[in-house]
DNA sequence: CAACCCATGTAAACAGTTACATGATTTA
DNA sequence: TAAATCATGTAACTGTTTACATGGGTTG
């Protein structure tokens, strides 16, 4: 089980907490929100879902066919079981390395701050700074190195990959100012103040075997492009919901 | 062949050309220089610069215990053949897609632009800004569409990824007209790190997603793409040039 | 009537990492 | 003397995409 392939379930669990959804609309979701998923093919995901099924953390129930509906293929809804949903409570009070430090996982736990515990979620950011600082180091150390000896055009894009890495760090920092309410500067608008938590259950227990903490580091996954960078302006966006 | 195998064989090829080099090194390089592979494992490597040696676009000699320096494990070091030569050359004059889709093809392209010809320069550049538009527009829609719906990590990491991409078209525009003014070699001005010089220096703050996170399969097709408009704001990034 | 979105799934092909095997040299 | 770096390579494993199979509905 790759890491992969562990966020995808987490990202489909909690997909399926908030609506149950069909595996098509899954999809769609998915690659909309989540740039990690970006090129999230029906060859991952149904054999993911099915998984799940068979582990009966989500059910899989074909409606027969809705009224006024029909003629449509028979879509097939899938929704979080008890057993699902302690599942993701658990892993998402589980912050190993293994959620810094690919892109996409931490993308993953990020998008699920909203029923993940102050703690943690301060772990997380903060393992991920941690992670794009040594990113940073390591970009200006091989940068400032062979800066004479590069032609322009590597040396451009090195700086450009730098800067970013920088700006991360400089996002991530903003946003762990927040969380921890030294500054509030950054307003997220419609969200519970940071420190509230959405699950008032038993958030933090590691009950069931998630993630196990143990995770190898494993150097550096794959990753995907769409990583995090960082918002330049302080400025909220603020979208209130009705 | 994958693409990504493709463009690890363009690294080597061009890197070899500027330095013979042996395996360790060479990974150290590509890593250091290029994001896209900070990955990259020997597992890769190895396999790669046999093929290579195979295909006799590459030599690779062992030097029989050079002078002074024995007891070292004998280094293999690679050079490029004339074939390899001719091939590497073939390549560069080539711009398909396959140079602009992928994050981490378009770093390596961008990398040997210092032998690429202008024309081939420009059709890569625009490609790749044509791609990044296009995931711009995917991206506005489907925060616009579902912002009000999204809790604010989710906004914010959305509007985040938003900006990301921006910045990366920012940043091509930019680099695009410089092609087009200097109709030349490019002189990005002094060539000094990002970090340094924090305050906008002579480089404008480049933004993009390129360097860090590459890879993602070539053939992604266009996601989707319905909705509504989107509330993002695009902030003319200043847009000095030499 | 062709093309494309919806919708679910499977099988084969493939790319790539991880882990292992081996061993010398420098450094703490 | 333990650990890290240098240095090359292989094999197995794992995950993922690609292509296929199927078929109704909608739009140009």
């Amino acid at each position: 089980m790759g890491t992969r392939s562990q966020m995808l379930e987490l990202a489909i669990l909690g997909r399926l907490r908030e609506t149950p959804t069909h595996g098509y609309e899954l999809r769609k979701h998915l690659n909309a929100t989540l740039g990690a998923f970006r090129t999230l093919s029906y060859g991952s995901l149904y054999p993911a879902l099915r998984t799940l099924t068979d582990r009966e953390l989500i059910t899989a129930d074909e409606p027969a066919a809705a009224p006024g509906l029909a003629g449509k293929r028979a879509r097939i809804v899938y929704r979080i079981t008890g057993a699902g949903l302690a599942h993701l409570e658990g892993s998402l009070a589980t912050a190993g390395p293994a959620a810094w430090d690919d892109d996409a996982s931490f993308d993953v736990r990020f998008t699920l701050f909203g029923s993940t515990d102050a703690t943690t979620r301060l772990r997380i950011l903060e393992g991920r700074r941690a992670r794009m600082v040594e990113r940073m180091e390591n970009l200006r150390q091989s940068f400032g190195r062979t800066s004479r000896r590069m032609d322009s055009y590597t040396a451009e894009l090195a700086r450009h990959g730098l800067e970013q890495v920088e700006r991360e760090v400089a996002w991530l920092e903003r946003v762990i100012d927040t969380e921890r309410g030294t500054r509030g500067a950054l307003d997220y608008g419609d969200i519970s103040p940071p420190g509230t938590t959405r699950t008032s259950g038993p958030s933090i227990h590691p009950g069931d075997a998630a993630l196990p903490p143990g995770n190898r580091p494993a150097g550096a996954p794959s990753a995907d492009a769409t990583g995090a960078a960082a918002t330049s302006r302080n400025e909220p966006l603020n979208k209130e919901q009705a």
